[in-house]
DNA sequence: ATGGGTCCT
DNA sequence: AGGACCC
């Protein structure tokens, strides 16, 4: 394999066909139905990331074949292990079968895995100024550039297009990269045709179509974060570009491992609904297995004729029948969807969303997170011994509770400040032993404890699709004393068993004494409510993004007086309208409250700081540290860890076990060592 | 299968 | 309190 991201390929621009200006107009007048291309969202999913995050706490497995194991399966494994045939969620027994010689490491404790997707998630949110970044799980991330790619836009030079400079923040005009404008980065869908390059007069002609200009610039900036991400964080991953959320995530899978693909419409083709149509249902993101086989069965009951078959002799998944199969089902339509789907507790508007859906067309925004989660829970199974006793049930309650209690104090506590006295010796000089003094984010109003029978034992119905059979679960106000952090977490645990979660345990169940058969105990707080602090790291959220919102439309009239791109535009010197007249240039309207909104708190320009979350992590500041940092090219030192590329990169050697570990992943090693390994 | 999360009813 | 969705 050679480095995939710096090396690669990017793909001329095809020549623009003559419509591209009469189709912008369509954009203009669109309402709020209409395709919606008027946003560029990036999506970036991790390459199997738990393996990944091993891996760079252990740099020696990266060659060897890795697995992650919860319980008694794989959650995920390295790329060298499934050249050797394992897979994903593969029986652990079955993978050391395949691969006697691999490598099987306990990723049951999500903390390091947690840790790392958060520096990579408060990486994205500094990394472009006005942009929102929304954390899926652990290993995936949605991007709204729209605000700096429009920017990006108006700044282009059509006479130096091969020269162009990425701006990352209006305020900062050194901060961005440079890029190549007659291309896209990465690897466009549909792949253009082999026919000529049509390299003079590409670059001009393309400027007409606003959406590909768009999706151009957007897949460079997708490059370079990437590349930031794997150069600086040691994290590969899979790219999508397009103008809403399910295509971009679509779309990153059609080149998977270390590589990116942007959904390019293609003018006087219907590209974008045939790419959708060779989907399975069950794969296009917000229709789950439930949505699915409720569709499946109506269209194709059970015991009739065999599905379809087109061309395919078999299905790619048991069950499969693809968005071409339901948009071609005779008078198919939003409302038919919505009596199909239409039963007891079902969504309101389901019918229509999953039609958006099977079209492409997803309104949904790109949530800015906020500081915190609002909900943290705790969870494990017991298959293979469900309990039964109340002295069980307890003891693992406890284990359940004093771990809630110690990831209450991560996630929802941060360092308290020292408003009395700023140039107090105290913070200089921080005693070892010391614990620091931390203050709530957020705190809990609610306390949950969910249990679920074991499916096998009392005569338990098991339908071959049944998902996770069901959970029950009480929830009660969280005692106060959950919340004093001035008990160790093991002390406070044991209190919140006996006063709180027995008296829940019993409400769940109330006939038996014993004999539950437990196979699931699940503890959880929620209701997180912010607490009203300094305006500096209010939870109310979303000021930065305001702010900079602002800041790239005014730096970006200011600039655009220099530019010589200037498009039909009527240069407009005032500051309360939109940064261009063309339509195509015009912030979405569902925007304007960020460009109109007036900015709160002493928000931080670069979005960095005042939001870290991490508890005890000195990586984090590092972390920040490292982000621009040019690399030394120390590269003399012993045995060198290299990336892929042959390039060396920064490292230390560990203080407790004298092991060489990039800088980057430092903090994570260092992690491993106090888990025990 | 796991050990998490989100939002909607 | 539970369901459906996501990983």
């Amino acid at each position: 394999m050679k480095s995939a991201v710096a090396a690669t390929v990017t793909t001329a621009l095809p020549a623009q066909p003559q419509h591209g200006a009469a189709r912008a107009k369509v954009g203009e007048e669109k309402n709020k139905e209409a395709d919606g291309d008027d946003r560029v969202i990036l999506h970036f999913d991790y390459d199997c990331f738990y393996a990944s995050v091993i891996e760079n706490a252990h740099p020696a497995l990266r060659t060897r074949p890795l697995g992650v194991r919860q319980k008694s399966i794989l959650a995920t494994c390295n790329y060298v292990a499934r050249t050797r045939g394992v897979r994903k969620l593969m029986p652990v027994a079955q993978a050391r079968a395949a691969c006697p010689d691999l490598v099987v490491v306990c990723g049951e404790d999500l903390a390091p895995f947690r840790d790392a997707s958060r520096r990579l998630w408060a990486f994205l949110r500094g990394a472009v100024a006005g942009a929102r970044t929304e954390r899926l799980g652990l290993d995936e991330v949605f991007l709204d550039v729209t605000a700096a790619v429009v920017y990006n836009r108006a700044l282009l030079n059509p006479n130096a297009l091969r020269d162009s400079f990425f701006h990352l923040s209006a305020e900062d005009p050194e901060r961005g990269f440079t890029f190549d404008a007659t291309r896209f980065a990465g690897c466009v869908h549909p792949p253009p045709d082999g026919q000529g390059e049509q390299h003079a007069g590409a670059g001009a002609a393309v400027l007409d179509d606003p959406v590909r200009v768009r999706l151009m610039l957007a897949s460079h900036l997708a490059g370079y974060l990437r590349r930031r991400l794997e150069e600086d964080f040691g994290y590969t991953s899979s790219g999508g570009i397009s103008t809403n959320k399910v295509l971009a995530k679509l779309v990153g899978s059609v080149n998977k491992p270390r590589n990116q693909t942007t959904l390019l419409p293609v003018q006087g083709e219907n590209t974008i609904q045939e790419f959708l149509d060779a989907h399975q249902i069950r794969e296009i993101p917000g229709i789950g297995s439930r949505t699915s086989s409720i569709i499946a069965d109506h269209l194709f009951p059970p015991g009739k004729a065999v599905r379809a078959g087109h061309q395919e002799p078999e299905q790619q998944t048991p069950s499969g029948i693809t968005v071409r199969d339901v948009l071609r089902y005779p008078d198919m339509s939003p409302a038919l969807l919505s009596r199909i789907l239409d039963r007891p507790g079902a969504e309101r508007g389901g019918g229509k969303k999953i039609w958006n859906l099977l079209h492409g067309r997803d309104a949904s925004e790109v949530k800015e997170a906020g500081v915190a989660p609002t909900q943290i829970s705790v969870e494990d199974t017991y298959m293979a011994r469900p309990l039964n006793t109340l002295p069980e049930a307890l003891r693992e309650l406890s284990v359940l509770a004093t771990s809630l209690v110690r990831r209450m104090r991560a996630d929802l506590t941060t360092a308290a400040e020292e408003l009395t006295d700023p140039s107090s010796a105290g913070s200089a000089g921080l005693p070892l032993g010391t614990q620091q003094k931390r203050r709530w984010l957020a705190y809990p109003k609610t306390l949950r404890l969910s249990t679920c029978a074991h499916p096998g034992k009392s005569g338990s119905v098991s339908s071959t699709s049944n998902p996770s059979f069901s959970r029950i679960s009480r929830s009660q106000p969280l005692p106060s004393f959950a919340l004093d952090l001035g008990r160790p977490c093991a002390e406070v645990a044991e209190r919140l068993v006996r006063e709180a979660l027995l008296p829940l345990f019993r409400r769940l169940h109330v006939g038996r004494a014993a004999g539950w058969n437990l196979a699931l105990l699940n503890v959880c707080v929620a209701n997180m409510v912010p607490v009203a602090g300094d305006g500096s790291s209010g939870s109310g959220g979303g000021a930065g993004g305001r702010d900079i919102s602002r800041m790239f439309r005014t730096q970006g009239e200011r600039l655009r007086e220099w530019s010589a791109w200037d498009d039909d535009a009527t240069t407009t010197t005032t500051t309360t309208t939109t940064m261009m007249s063309s339509p195509s240039l015009s912030p979405p309207r569902d925007r304007n409250d960020l460009f109109d909104g007036k900015a709160e708190g002493g928000a931080v320009a670069n979005g960095g700081s005042e939001e870290k979350n991490d508890v005890e992590d000195a990586g984090s500041a590092s972390a920040e540290t490292e982000l621009w940092a040019v690399d030394d090219g120390d590269s003399d030192s012993d045995v060198g860890w290299e990336d892929e590329d042959g390039d060396s990169v920064a490292q230390q050697r560990c203080a407790a076990c004298g092991h060489v570990v990039p800088t980057f992943a430092m903090s994570a090693h260092e992690r491993f060592h106090a888990m025990g390994d």
